[in-house]
DNA sequence: GCGATTCCTTACACCAACTGTAAGTGTTAT
DNA sequence: ATAACACTTACAGTTGGTGTAAGGAATCGC
């Protein structure tokens, strides 16, 4: 079943949220501490975030935003904020849906699944910014365009995507794509990285992939 | 730009939805009479459809159920009828989101904008029913699972999706598959068809491609 | 029931795309 | 200027996809 997570300060309600959603099977886990919600959220690899506005720390806007800039998940918000331009600031970050307390636990169930669906038939995404990778084809797609990678350099993006915005050491690079224990010459990750950038190219994505010389690479993609 | 067709019969209420979307550059079609809705929304091939629940013949909920077992644009629903379970029927019926009247302009473009973003991600899908395929990929993904077909398969199942639930003959099929002038042996089609059987029997679609004998294939895709 | 038609399956060989190897060229730091 | 690092191109082996061919199974009409 699919995991929700629910970014909640405020303890009562945070349990409320939690058992709306265990009763109807799923598995739902909550943050207990607000110090690096981020990292949280991602271990924890969810299929659904329910995030609150006002947080101590950073607002849930900004989380909003570094989430879907990094993470391929639906982000529902659900505040008691429930002014217009709240809900405009919210949907602009690209908050998939926004609910106001309080609210309904049909319509609150109801509202995450209809997102738990439309994201199910995307699964298998790995975003960054407005760059999408499906990593079952290797389909890349930016901005109105799309290309289907071959299988090597499909896994070089992926990893690039999964790390982003670090960067990745051409070791780590070989590591995944050719098993780890033997010693592999860097100059077949330097060929299909050459091909990669060129496939890459063709729709537009010209130097997204930086060389950090003596360390490795790393993307390089515009926020939205 | 992205194109919308509104679905309402209220004609002052249309023409006041045509002129929200179209001063925001959008191209958007409305469609005059409701003898055969169904047609005409999916003759104008939209990106977006803002559908009305209460109207002349059918009513927007079967209207949503009928698109959504074919088509694979998002469908935001806009009506005056404001209760709970209206809102989670439409949902339930695959409604990407509900909005009631009176709604404010910017929040209708909001959440219109954030549909048109969402589905433009997974541009380039075909679905009937429960069955979705990626026509740049050939990636056909169903309940859980999803299986990669080759480009032979991949266009053959094309076909069948775009002309479901009608039977296609075996003489369309190579046509489009092989061009159309010269004689095509038919054997190719079925070893072809053969392959394909086997490639969706693997994630459980067994028996989802009907021999019509004597006039072609047809899908047998069961209703969500 | 029996032949004829239609449809299905398997085996095989060709071809194109992907991949790694090798060698040479370009760039950067000291 | 030189060494280290990074990039590019050409080539050949392998693999997966495709069509051909031939024979087997199911269905229809009589």
């Amino acid at each position: 079943m699919s995991k929700i997570i629910i970014i909640e300060d405020d303890i009562y309600l945070r349990e409320e949220l939690v058992n709306t959603f265990v009763k109807k099977g799923y598995s739902v886990s909550s943050i207990p501490s607000f110090d690096a919600p981020e990292k949280e959220i991602l271990n924890s690899a969810p299929d659904l975030a329910v995030l609150d506005i006002n947080l101590p720390g950073k607002s849930g806007f900004e989380l909003c935003k570094w989430l879907k800039a990094r993470a391929s998940f639906p982000i529902l918000i659900l505040t008691a904020r429930d002014t217009l331009s709240d809900e405009l600031y919210a949907l602009g970050l690209g908050a998939d849906d926004f609910l106001t307390k309080p609210c309904h636990p049909d319509r609150l169930i109801a509202r995450a699944e209809r997102l738990l669906q439309t994201y199910g038939k995307v699964r298998n995404l790995v975003q960054a910014g407005d760059l999408i990778l499906d990593i079952d084809t290797y389909k890349v797609i930016w901005k109105n365009a799309h290309v289907v990678l071959s299988d090597t350099e499909g896994k070089i993006l992926q990893v690039l995507l999964e790390r982003y915005p670090a960067i990745v050491s051409k070791q780590d690079l070989s590591l995944v794509l050719w098993g780890g224990d033997e010693y592999v010459d860097e100059n077949i990750l330097q060929v299909n990285m050459t091909r990669l950038r060129k496939s890459l190219d063709v729709i537009g994505l010209r130097d997204i992939i930086q060389t950090v010389r003596g360390q490795g690479y790393r993307l390089e993609v515009r926020e939205p």
